[in-house]
DNA sequence: GATATGGGGAACGGTG
DNA sequence: CCACCGTTCCCCATAT
């Protein structure tokens, strides 16, 4: 029944190339990210593109960017070299030049389908109108005081870092869609039960589990697509205008 | 059929 | 003590 869903224009999984070089030196990047934490994104090899860029219909938008905030069809060239997914990246936007949130049906996995209306997001699963959660609810902002970094929160940051590439990337940043890789995915998982200090390991298995209970409660919800995930648009403006933010201040 | 992914209930633990 | 949220365990469904 799910038939249709399939015709969708993603590639045979030959997505990023894990194989390969893949195992890249994790446990540097690791420290790397203990150390630079929220500032990799004023790294050099992150880059703050072009402003004309993201249209978002969305009139709230503070006119101001994310960083990374790639526009499909116009694939940045430092960010691409030795990273895998660089290429499917490509081809993937070959296709589709257009940016919208790519096919909505697949995130219509949960609840979401809820509404096909216009082309704005899908209502998160919790949007009935009942929800108002501030953007800045979501952001890092409080974080610095002494809030516990959010699960989603650290996924955006990795996916910030250029060098986390060969564990996750963007398929589309600007819709919010990323992936895991599924050689490196479990690194991830450990990378995060460090970070939160957790008695025993974390896995992939279970840090799935949180991002089942996000689809629930509207943070990310799941892309019928092996590994792959999005982040609702609240989130992803949330976690972009606190980027920002941390950058600008 | 085997393995990898995905899903969810439920108990538990940490924190505010 | 309580509520919230994430973690952990466990088992099952579906996809590859």
């Amino acid at each position: 029944m799910l038939a249709n869903l399939e015709n969708i224009q993603f590639l045979p999984d030959m997505g990023p190339r894990e194989g390969s070089s893949g195992s890249v030196d994790l446990d540097m990047i690791e420290e790397y990210l203990q150390e630079h934490s929220l500032e990799l994104m004023n790294a050099p090899g992150v880059q703050k593109r072009n402003h004309q860029v993201n249209s978002m219909t969305d009139p709230c938008w503070p006119g101001r960017y994310g960083y990374e905030w790639l526009y499909s069809g116009a694939a940045p060239s430092e960010e691409t070299h030795e990273s895998p997914p660089q290429q499917q990246l490509q081809t993937w936007m070959s296709p589709s030049t257009h940016i919208e949130w790519y096919d909505r049906s697949q995130c219509s996995d949960s609840d979401s389908l809820s509404t096909s209306s216009g082309q704005e997001f899908p209502p998160s699963p919790t949007s009935d109108g009942t929800e108002h959660i501030p953007y800045e609810s979501l952001t890092l902002a409080p974080l610095s005081g002494k809030r516990k970094e959010r699960l989603f929160q650290f996924l955006y940051e990795m996916l910030q870092n250029p060098g986390m590439r060969s564990c996750i990337w963007w398929i589309q940043s600007n819709n919010g869609t990323f992936q895991f890789s599924s050689q490196n995915k479990e690194k991830l998982a450990e990378m995060w039960g460090r970070r939160k200090g957790n008695r025993k390991t974390m896995t992939y298995q279970k840090m799935a589990r949180a991002l089942r209970n996000y689809s629930r409660t509207g943070e990310i919800c799941k892309v019928k697509r092996k590994l792959t995930y999005q982040f609702t648009e609240r989130t992803l403006r949330g976690l972009q205008s606190n980027s920002q933010r941390l950058m600008g201040s």
